[in-house]
RNA sequence: GCGGACGUGGCGGAAUGGUAGACGCAGGGGACUUAAAAUCCCUUGAGCUUGCUCGUGCGGGUUCGAGUCCCGCCGUCCGCACCA
């Protein structure tokens, strides 16, 4: 054995090994019980990043210790290949979107296999190729003929300059994020994904995804945002020609009903745009509402704002009296009826609006003792009591009332029992190139025809023109005239996209089965399905997650798989985070007079290459003065404070990047990147090699104690892989090494080298094989990654001799080293018998003894 | 505002209610070396009177015993948000 482990050849040579014997191709016809391990697939964006190595290395080690463990293994790659940046980079660099992802595709998928995981590369996909997205098309017209997918107009984000439309978060400050055009609301026609029929389901179903993190069930669960509560009908009295005569509203709190004191509809409202067409006050009104900021700070301070329509409508519990309608600022159109009743001494912003146009407050709600119909104060009380002041619901609690006003809108027909959800359906529909096609023609005679099956797939014409904004599909000279598939007459292909959370929504579907002649076999994806254990990062908490596991319910419904939750277990990870350095610069603008225009102070950033650090403080290496140590945040390209993953792997070697991406922080944690700890994992690496290097086949004699300690880590670190807590895992290597560093040669010593190779060889495969080389020959010959996890006998792993706490009065006094097992008696006579107990002790009475066996005893006087 | 997570040495972090600070990084001292690198050994929570006191954000409580459980604060981060 060489003095040095060389990552540089050794790292490339045995991944060529691995390739070439086809290690890792998940075998499907395989007796062994399965394993699907499943990191969220990149977006080819042109490099790894430093949270990918992350992401991938935590997947790696799990999907290779459970092939250790006998599972066969799952665990697939492939690029989530369609999206804007590839037509960005076709805008600014005249390239072409499919050029520019498929050459980012091999540069990634080079970069991934430089670190060496363990990954089936025969089952990779990427979403923009024909033979993936063919196959989406052709789930999606299942779903079409479910009656899962509708078309509907919706107003959208509309960048005027760049002609597409934008989502909300590209949205800043009313303005396109590229084109800096003021955005207009514009009615599209759309197709929609009826996810709100899930709603339920998707609410039901997070409660039996116990291996996900209770914070993104919550998120989730919030995000569908269930309400249940009473919709009912408002008469209005003496209606104007022309209004309607009644609307809807929806409450939570049909129970405050007798506490109403006003009706508000929101500025969109069908009957607040009725009264503006004949009245410029309303129609201004209506455009203040509008003009309202949408940000968090702006909602936090907005002011209450109503406009009194004059109209009136009747209490439906209380023929006697009337309520006034407002239009009111804070009601939302898109969510409930766009109406609300307001009970202002129990809901804060309805107690707001009726102490500012100065409208009646009345308890209905008992707070405790006080039980007065006035209301003072402006605080709503929304707690639970029992009715006041409320007719026939006096002396119910809030739930009981509830249902009484329930059941009698029901009784009487003005009003039912309703479930409100947040989660709105799905627009799917995307006005760019870059995407799935939507497999639909619209004919003039036969309207919307889908795409016959046999015609698929629709695949996207390469000839594109990016030189003018808008959607190249829109303007292709050929490529949307086609005939009608039912009628034959000319007619048009649908221009619009599908949205890229489609193509990751059944992914790992298709890499569990990849028939050439549809998206998957459902017996093939009842044998790995569902996935063991996702991992990605939490920003997809909802969003991806969350339309995940509605297409697989959705494919359920109209019996294509069997599988409700494709994900059973969900961890996710924290980001990589480095220190920031910067210096504070002050910037003047002057004029071309030479007059100061503006003074600003900026800070200039500089990347970790440009910066000594030493544990004083942070100097520049181009002028060696010193700058400033800003926070530690999120590794990105503009505060240059990331580090290239290529670059460390020719520095350190896999081995090294892989071990520090699972060192010290607990992996759903920040990990704080630093140059001191990637040269210690370093340093570990060579001296793993130095101890295998000291494997002698032929040593002989026992070491009790050495033997025990290697069985605990064996034991300690398959706990800790499988809980996912990489961190204590390398923390029980690094003491065995130790433990194995100081202890003297025999046969136990050799032994428990061969097993710290072992143990390590998920997080460090290459060093592993190169030392298995040597120290596995002759048992199996093979790789370490064929190699099984040892074994151990779990009643060698109790210790006989145990170290016991002596506390007095529950403070430390001394420690006593006993024979496990020793009885109650002895160990309190030998703790009596400290002298450091004794003194104290200091003479005082022991009034009682607690004893815990083979743990503490404490003496309390 | 609502919901959630977290607060432990210089830093990342360990710790089924039972010896706080495992393990790593950084620091200090030493060995080897002409020297450096590499490696190895010792040391490293604070304070003082060197065997004692204090120490897990703050204040209470439960317990023989609390980083851990309960109550009340403070702070940081994340998600959602005029959701009726």
């Amino acid at each position: 054995m060489s003095e040095r482990f060389d990552p540089s050849s050794a790292d490339a040579r045995w991944q060529r090994e691995w390739d070439e014997r086809q290690c890792f191709r998940a075998d499907d016809a395989s007796a062994k019980p399965r394993s699907y391990v499943l990191e969220m697939f990149p977006y080819p964006s042109g490099r790894i990043h430093i949270g990918h190595v992350r992401n991938y290395t935590m997947g790696d080690v799990l999907a290779r210790y459970k092939r250790m463990q006998g599972f066969e293994v799952l665990h697939p790659m492939g690029w989530d290949a369609f999206g804007m940046p590839a037509e960005n980079a076709a805008m600014e660099k005249g390239v072409h979107p499919g050029g520019w992802t498929r050459d980012n595709i091999a540069n990634m998928k080079a970069q991934l296999k430089r670190l060496g995981f363990a990954l089936d590369w025969s089952r990779e996909l990427a979403t923009c190729e024909p033979e993936y997205y063919g196959h989406e098309q052709a789930l999606f017209l299942d779903l079409y003929a479910g009656g899962l997918v509708y078309r509907k107009e919706s107003a959208v984000n509309w960048d005027p300059v760049d002609m597409t439309v934008l989502a909300n978060e590209q949205v800043i400050d009313g303005r396109g994020w590229r084109s800096g055009a003021l955005v207009e609301k514009r009615k599209l026609s759309q197709w929609f994904l009826r996810i709100t029929d899930f709603a339920d389901e998707l609410l039901e179903g997070l409660g039996t995804l116990d291996g996900w993190p209770e914070k993104v069930r919550l998120m989730q669960e919030n995000w569908i945002g269930k309400s249940q509560g009473l919709q009912f009908r408002f008469d209005v009295i003496d209606p104007p020609a022309g209004l309607p005569a009644s609307f809807d509203v929806f409450t939570t709190r049909p129970d405050t009903m007798f506490g109403a004191s006003f009706a508000a509809v929101a500025a969109e409202h069908p009957l607040a745009l009725k009264l503006a067409e004949g009245d410029a006050a309303v129609a201004a009104f209506i455009e203040e509402c509008r003009k309202g900021g949408t940000t968090a700070a702006e909602l936090e301070t907005a002011e209450k704002k109503g406009y009194d329509t004059g109209l009136r409508v009747a209490h439906p519990l209380d023929s006697a009296q009337s309520l006034p309608v407002y239009i009111a600022n804070f009601v939302l159109m898109d969510y409930g009826t766009g109406a609300v009743f307001a009970c202002p001494a129990h809901d804060q912003r309805d107690l707001d609006f009726a102490r500012k146009y100065g409208l009646p407050v009345r308890r209905v709600v008992a707070d405790g003792q006080n039980t007065a119909a006035e209301y003072a104060g402006n605080e709503a009380y929304t707690g639970d009591g029992m009715l006041v002041n409320s007719g026939f619901l006096d002396g119910m609690e809030v739930e009981a009332a509830k249902a009484a006003v329930i059941a009698r809108a029901e009784g009487e027909g003005w009003g039912k029992g309703q479930t409100v959800w947040r989660l709105r359906d799905w627009g799917v529909s995307r006005q760019r190139y870059w995407g799935t096609p939507i497999p639909f023609i619209h004919c003039e005679a036969c309207g919307i025809v889908p795409v016959p099956k046999d015609q698929l797939p629709v695949t996207l014409p390469e000839d594109v023109d990016f030189s003018t904004p808008g959607n190249p599909l829109l303007r292709h000279p050929t490529w949307k005239h086609v005939d009608c598939p039912t009628c034959g007459q000319p007619a048009q292909r649908e221009t619009d996209t599908l949205d890229t959370f489609v193509d990751s929504s059944w992914y790992f579907l298709r890499f569990a089965s990849q028939p050439a002649d549809k998206p998957f076999d459902p017996e093939e994806i009842a044998r790995w399905l569902p996935v063991e254990q996702y991992i990605g990062g939490i920003e997809h908490a909802i969003l991806h997650l969350l339309y995940a596991r509605f297409w697989t319910r959705a494919l359920k419904r109209i019996g294509k798989l069997d599988v409700a939750e494709p994900f059973a277990s969900l961890f996710t990870q924290g980001m990589v985070t480095h220190e920031t350095y910067y210096r504070s610069v002050r910037k003047d603008f002057t004029r071309e007079d030479g007059s100061i225009a503006d003074v600003l102070t900026l800070d200039e950033m500089y990347s970790p290459f440009e910066v000594i650090r030493t544990s004083e403080g942070a100097t520049l290496k181009a002028d060696g003065q010193p700058v400033q140590i800003g926070k530690v945040i999120k590794m990105s390209k503009s505060k240059k404070n990331v580090v290239d993953p290529d670059e460390i792997v020719a520095t350190y070697g896999a081995d090294a990047i892989r071990w520090f991406m699972l060192s010290d922080s607990p992996p759903e944690r920040d990990l704080p990147w630093s140059e001191a700890g990637i040269e210690g994992c370093g340093r570990f690496v060579q001296r793993l090699w130095r101890l295998f290097g000291q494997y002698d086949a032929a040593a002989s004699g026992e070491d009790k104690a050495l033997d025990r300690k290697r069985d605990q880590a064996v034991a300690a670190v398959a706990e800790d892989i499988e809980a996912l807590s990489f961190n204590k895992a390398v923390a029980r290597i690094y003491e065995l090494a130790s433990a194995v560093e100081k202890a003297a040669p025999s046969a136990s010593r050799s032994q428990a080298i061969r097993t710290l190779l072992l143990l390590v060889a998920p997080m460090m495969p290459h060093l592993a094989e190169e030392g298995w080389a040597t120290i596995g020959a002759g048992d199996s010959g093979g790789l370490v990654a064929d190699a099984a996890w040892p074994v151990f006998d779990p009643a060698l792993l109790v210790e006989d001799e145990v170290t016991v706490a002596v506390q007095v009065k529950g403070k430390l006094r001394d420690t006593l080293t006993v024979a496990k097992g020793t009885s109650r008696e002895d160990l309190e006579a030998l703790a009596l018998a400290s002298d450091k107990v004794q003194r104290a002790l200091d003479g005082a009475e022991v009034k009682k003894v607690i004893v815990v066996p083979d743990r503490l005893v404490n003496l309390v006087a």
